[in-house]
DNA sequence: CGTTAGCACTCATTTAAGTCGAGTGCTAAT
DNA sequence: ATTAGCACTCGACTTAAATGAGTGCTAACG
């Protein structure tokens, strides 16, 4: 038996139906809502089939059907195709002000998730190289150094070292252009350990220092690596009742709020489809809390090297076509703000 | 009337009752669970007479009793009175690893949502006077200059300045000794009108330059305003069935997903009762939306003029015994920590 | 006079039975 | 191939009765 256009046809017409009421729709319900002029008898038979299909489920005898898992991608893919409209008026609100990027990203996350009403999260860009782009050392006080640490991408870090003895103005100085003359433009895995003997040699008596800021630099980027993400919309899911039974809330609200559940998410887009967007329904998603859940992601490049990821997590029956439309925003946004916080 | 001792022994054995079932508790439970040997009729007449003086309500006829805010009250100022255990091994978990400030903030508040199973908050301090203590600007490529500023309490800030035209080595030294010396230890009300047309004076073609570093201070500065709040174990509330109904735990998660809600208990503490426990019941909480909540509270002190808030927020029948001690060792504990992080 | 046993009464909760209706599958007619 | 018709299913809702925890009151008791 094959998908012919008519079972296509009704098909969507019950998934389309389901999403906006999130009852199992009957065959009468079908009759009247398309074009097709057939009886609801006609459409059961046709329902038969596509249950058959394994497109659509009944949850229990004698009650209208629902989309399987495999309904729903066969809509989700069916959407994807023809989806090319875009360019909404989100834009301007995300450029409203050139704040600091983490305001920025929990601003992007709020606006998908008002947008939306589902629960959205944005990581924080990520360099996979983290390159080191500049490094300055100042005194604080006697006792304290400050290190800050630009990598690329402009992500700013500050560390304090504490030192036994005060420096002096030269030695500072002197610090400063030997460690940044060595190691800009350097990655991590490229400051090894013969590159920190001579520099300590060149430092003479300050290479404990030396010592000292390197771990630091190697800390604060590895710090990094546990990255920022953020979250917002996530009492959303209450507006769904099939999500919010007390057990599946929890645990929702626990993956939001934890947040390391969620970097499950990242890095599978990485190496096949470029910049695709990507859908999870139900089963397939890779967080086994959520398979009740559908998740719409897509990573976001912001500029050499640095990339982030943006998600919308929300029930089976969301609305696909908006929410991806909201992610192709926010991701051409984010993909753009780069050049944009560099002018 | 009067609250007699036995009277007293008896609303505690109803609350107590309560706070573990988070049922209505019966006369004739009371009969048994007291070491007062009397007979369920005496036990009613009993609460008919503490339900009159208000420390308990019949949550409906011919049910048993629960405690009315008033008796929630009544048994916290006595629980407070006589609390004075402490030092638990809580302590070594907090200090095992000196994380950067928000690590161990975040920390701090996972810690009191495992120790109590409810949901708590952590605010990062916050100077009140913030006191510019150290200025640093350098020149991080051609068009960009990194300002790097400290605040009082070892806070840091960055900014990136964007310049039309590079500045030689010799005029960032000279800004940055201008800056330096003008402006330390002043706070950002000090930093005024006047004071910014001499330094601009003196900057002379560089003028413009100061204003935008001054701006980027202030705003950096401002920016910490609207301050961090860390939050955990929000997920908690799902275990207390009367603050899991959809309409109340939408509101409690959105609370502390916002967290702008949660800035509302921060600062009463602050002129009255120098460092006290603060503890909100039901229709006491300064928050509309957790009334049917009580909230603890507390102030910690991180080292000159930095206050931080921690709090904990679970359903009425909280147990307040615990969280008073957590809240007091967690509070300590963080009095401490600035001396610890100075050294 | 405080305490207690006894009893009638209340009322939320649980259980059972019954009704309703949306929806199905099948068959026969068009 | 399509449709009308009909018996059947089964969850959802309604109603009624049973249950039982708990109360207030009264009368008896030490």
């Amino acid at each position: 038996m094959e998908l012919d256009e008519r079972k296509t046809k009704i098909l969507q017409a019950i998934i389309k139906n389901y999403l906006e009421t999130g009852e199992p729709v009957g065959s009468r319900t079908i009759s009247k809502y398309t074009d097709l002029n057939l009886s609801s008898a006609t459409i059961r038979n046709e329902m038969a089939d596509l249950e058959e299909l394994g497109f659509i489920v009944q949850p229990h005898t004698s009650a209208g059907r629902i989309p399987s898992d495999k309904g729903y991608r066969f809509y989700v893919d069916a959407m994807m195709l023809e989806h090319e409209k875009e360019v909404e008026q989100l834009k301007d609100v995300l450029l409203e002000k050139e704040e600091k990027l983490d305001h920025m990203l929990k601003q992007a996350a709020k606006l998908m998730a008002v947008n939306t009403n589902y629960a959205t999260m944005v990581t924080a860009p990520r360099s996979s190289k983290n390159v080191l782009k500049f490094l300055q050392l100042s005194r604080m006080d006697a006792s304290h150094i400050l290190a800050v640490i630009v990598i690329e991408g402009n992500v700013i870090k500050n560390t304090v070292i504490d030192v036994a003895e005060s420096l002096n103005d030269e030695t500072m100085l002197k610090l400063n252009i030997l460690l940044n003359t060595h190691l800009n433009g350097l990655s991590v895995e490229e400051i090894n350990l013969g590159l920190i003997t001579a520099l300590k040699q060149q430092a003479g008596m300050y290479g404990p220092i030396i010592e000292e800021v390197i771990d630091a630099v190697a800390e604060t980027i590895k710090e990094d690596e546990d990255l920022e993400i953020y979250t917002s919309g996530a009492n959303n899911i209450f507006k769904y009742p099939e999500l919010s039974d007390n057990q599946k809330a929890s645990d929702l609200i626990n993956a939001f709020e934890e947040k390391q559940l969620l970097t499950q998410l990242i890095d599978d887009t990485d190496s096949e489809g470029r910049n695709e967007i990507k859908v999870y329904i139900g089963e397939e998603s890779p967080i086994q809390t959520m398979k009740d859940c559908s998740i719409v992601t897509a990573n976001y490049e912001f500029g050499d090297g640095m990339r982030g990821m943006i998600g919308i997590i929300g029930p089976k029956r969301m609305d696909y076509d908006k929410v991806v439309g909201t992610i192709k925003t926010i991701k051409s946004q984010l993909d753009t703000m780069y050049k944009k916080d560099d002018n």
